[in-house]
Parts: C-alpha cells; structure tokens; sequence
DNA sequence: AAAATCACCTGTCCGC
DNA sequence: TGCGGACAGGTGATTT
C-alpha cells in the first residue's frame, strides 16, 4: 500500500490524532523492525515526551518529538498506523505506543518490511540517503535533468535516488495517464512526453490524496482499480497487458502506451 | 550502466 | 483437504 499519497493520508491521520499528547509507554513487539536504535533507546528517548508535528518525505513519515530526535516510519509494502482506545483485534502490531489520554498509536507492519529509526532531522536522513527531490514538491527543470539515459522510464519513476514518493502502482498511474509504455528509454522520450509526465505526477498524485489513497474511490479513467489482464482500458476498451519492468509487476494499455 | 536475481518477511490465492 | 508455487503497493546487495 504505502507510496506517496498513502503516506501523506498517515502524516495527516497522525496529525490530527496523536499530536500534543504525552507518551505513557512503548511497547516494542517486534524489535527487529527498528533499524539503528535499540529498544531501550527508543523507549527511554520517547516515554515523556509528546509529538510536535508530522512531515512526509517520499515514502517516510518523520515525526517531530519534544525530545532529541524525529522518529522515521516507513511502511515497507505493508503497513499503516492505527489509533484507538479500544481494540484487541489487531494483527502484526510491531511498536504500540500508549499515550496518557488512554489512547494507543500501533504502528502495524504485517511483512515486515518496514522500518523504524530515529534521526536528526529530515533534511539529515534525505541527504544521507541520497533521496532525490519528493515528487509533489519537484520542479520541471530538475525533472528534465532526473529523466535522462537509457534506463526504462519506469525504473526511473520508482528509483527513491532520483524522485521520492513513487512505487510501483502509481508510477503505472503516471504513466498510463501520459500514454507512455512503462519500458520506454528517458532519453528516447520527447520534451512534450516529459512535460506530461511529469505534470501527471502531481495530478496523480493529489487526486490520489484525495481519494484517501483508497482505489476503489477512483474516478473510471484510471488505471489503479484495474490491475489485471481480465480488466479493459478505461480508454479504448483494449484488454490490459501485464510485463515486468525491473522485476515488478507493471500494467499497462499496449494499444495507448506506446513506446 | 541498466536490468535481472535474490533476499528479507508474512499471508493469500490458485491449481493439481 | 492439502501442498507447492506464484504473487503482493518496498528496498538493498549481488550478479549478469
């Protein structure tokens, strides 16, 4: 689930949620989520302390503490956050955090794959990463210069290194909304094709933001509620085709996406 | 240099 | 009913 526009929908359920509380307990289900902190640090850096504020880069979800550090989650392809009262019933809560107001924030991971750290501050993590612009905040001079070489389009939208926010579903998006195929060569992609893509990013994705992130909510010309080879293109009713572009799933309109 | 492959995990679905 | 394999919205390391 989580590519940009879920993780906004969770900076923003966590903003109006668990903000200005103060932290009661941590609870570290499961320790090998956490990625270079302890669970003895991460509970003695955050017990006492309150969130101050909720920012999103790309695919992660910093979190502003009244202590040293910003907590950074990322929800590898399986996880969301959770904040209730009452609730016995949730699976693969990975950290649980209890506030003094009675309520809980679970952090919920079911593969895995996600991640949990602290740093110092966003700007700290993107740079140490290497993370290229996010792609609601990109400029259309720095995306001419990101799109270029030989590497499929596709690969290029997905590569966190050259433009954060972006996975596998709705790079498909983008490029199903620009009549692109997905294995298109960058450098082969004429100026006005570049123009399009990437004013489809944002289209995309605050659409997508809109909606909740939720594809069943998504208007009939979109690609997302379709990902399948028995669906028909909203476009010209053509049957949807399914390759692999850098090893993941890609779905696309072979009679509107042209290479 | 880009793409394929594998690995990390858990769960579901499909075919035999 | 059970089992094996493929696959799922992420990412990093290693190999072609």
């Amino acid at each position: 689930m989580p590519e940009l526009p879920d993780v906004e929908v969770f900076r923003r359920y966590l903003s109006s949620t668990a903000l200005h509380q103060q932290i009661d307990s941590v609870n570290v289900v499961e320790s090998s989520i956490l990625k270079g902190v302890s669970t003895s640090k991460l509970k003695k850096s955050l017990e006492g302390e309150r969130f101050l504020s909720a920012e999103r880069y790309g695919k992660n979800l910093f979190v502003e503490t009244s202590g040293r550090y910003w907590l950074r989650l990322h929800f590898g392809m399986t996880g969301f956050l959770e904040y209730f009262k009452k609730h016995n019933d949730i699976r693969h809560v990975r950290v649980l955090i209890s506030f003094k107001n009675g309520y809980k924030l679970a952090y919920v991971c079911q593969r895995l794959l996600g991640q949990v750290s602290f740093e110092k501050s966003v700007d700290d993590f993107v740079s140490a990463n290497g993370l290229g612009p996010d792609a609601m905040q990109v400029k259309l001079k720095d995306f001419r210069n990101i799109v270029d070489g030989r590497s499929a389009i596709k690969s290029l939208l997905m590569d966190q290194k050259k433009i954060a926010g972006l996975g596998n579903i709705y790079a498909d998006e983008v490029l199903f909304q620009s009549k692109v195929h997905p294995k298109a060569a960058c450098s082969r992609l004429g100026d006005d094709k570049v123009k399009e893509i990437y004013k489809n990013i944002s289209k995309v994705i605050n659409y997508a933001i809109k909606k909740k992130a939720d594809p069943s909510k998504f208007g009939k010309n979109y690609l997302l509620p379709r990902r399948s080879t028995s669906d028909k293109c909203p476009n010209c009713g053509g049957a949807i085709k399914k390759i692999k572009v850098s090893g993941r799933s890609s779905y696309y309109c072979p009679a509107c996406q042209k290479k």
